[in-house]
DNA sequence: CATACGTGGGG
DNA sequence: TCCCCAAGTAT
């Protein structure tokens, strides 16, 4: 590809986003870098109209990393939701303890700092310094990846893992980076929401809008007539993986005040027991969160085996804790 | 490098 | 209904 052609990629995606770009809370103009972090870590693998309500009643309870890193770990878990990956919750609140100890309780500017961070990987220390600080860090998450496989490979999908390859085109995409990396670079933080955007606007993983793409003419893709992937993602199973009892478990910690007996969460309560005799002990109203989140629990009661090994899971990541009372979210 | 890790809306 | 998959990270 010319410079040329890559002027007019800039220019085009960047006017469309100015034009179509949704309007979320952690883009508005005051939005804190802490609140900025908050969303990463929320939208890392969860869709934005999930986390947009979620996010909002956070930002209102803790502002700050200060506000965060004072909760136990219990409210934080509780208050992460149905979001999923509630390690996230964890790890976030170990980024405020961190931020607080070791930066003052300001985030940190550079991608080196960032990463440092517990649950800051490589996208996230990219996205927290172009879109909180306006340094012109390159940022690479699934959409860009997908737009950049088929904008100028002409490939349906990028391939299933992150290459060097994949990196280094990246790289030579952004508009120029300034000699010194501190310095501000509108265009290149521009260029990186703006691609994102496009991702999940138009170049979508399924049905690709590119009727609505500002560089349908300049498309790989299209051009070869949007040829079909070249391999087949494989599915992410659910139904009876230990993911759906921790999860189901963790429904149920969430929803209980106190701790949960052992034996009822690892299944020793007898399966054949009527649920009415149930809801009674456990004080769970039907159709409560709570009474669901112990119908699944309970539906998946067969095997008690792998309860325990997703019990002894929890515990291990933190996201539980055994005492003499019996089973409860972290202190 | 492949795999584990939640959840629920939309096609 | 069933299946896909969404602003990834850690191991």
């Amino acid at each position: 590809m010319t410079n040329r052609k890559f002027a007019l990629l800039h220019h085009r995606i960047t006017q469309w986003y100015a034009a179509s770009a949704r309007e979320l809370p952690w883009r508005a103009p005051d939005a804190s870098p802490w609140s900025i972090l908050v969303s990463e870590f929320m939208l890392q693998q969860t869709p934005v109209v999930r986390v947009q309500p979620v996010w909002e009643q956070w930002m209102q309870r803790w502002p700050e990393a200060a506000d965060l890193a004072a909760e136990p770990a219990s409210e934080v878990v509780r208050a992460w939701g149905r979001l999923g990956y509630p390690r996230r919750a964890l790890r976030l609140h170990a980024t405020a303890q961190h931020i607080v100890e070791l930066h003052g309780g300001q985030v940190p500017r550079t991608e080196k700092e960032l990463l440092a961070l517990p649950g800051v990987g490589t996208y996230t220390a990219a996205a927290v310094a172009s879109f909180a600080f306006g340094i012109p860090a390159t940022v690479v998450d699934t959409n860009i990846r997908r737009v950049h496989a088929r904008l100028v490979k002409g490939c349906a999908l990028p391939e299933p893992s992150y290459t060097a390859k994949e990196a280094a085109l990246a790289e030579r995409l952004m508009p120029a980076h300034p000699a010194d990396p501190e310095e501000l670079h509108p265009l290149a933080n521009a260029w990186n929401i703006s691609v994102m955007e496009l991702g999940a606007l138009i170049c979508t993983a399924r049905n690709p809008r590119c009727g609505d793409c500002p560089v349908q003419d300049l498309c790989a893709w299209v051009a070869a007539g949007r040829p079909a992937p070249h391999y087949v993602p494989k599915g992410q199973a659910w139904a009876g993986t230990d993911r759906q009892v921790r999860g189901s478990m963790m429904a149920v910690l969430r929803h209980t005040p106190g701790p949960v007996g052992r034996t009822a969460l690892v299944g020793g309560i007898d399966l054949l027991r009527p649920l009415s005799d149930m809801q009674l002990e456990l004080g769970s109203e039907t159709g409560s969160e709570a009474h669901e989140a112990w119908v699944v629990l309970y539906a998946l009661a067969a095997d008690a085996e792998q309860r325990e090994r997703c019990l002894a899971g929890l515990i291990g990541d933190g996201l539980a804790r055994e005492t003499t009372a019996g089973v409860g979210l972290p202190a």
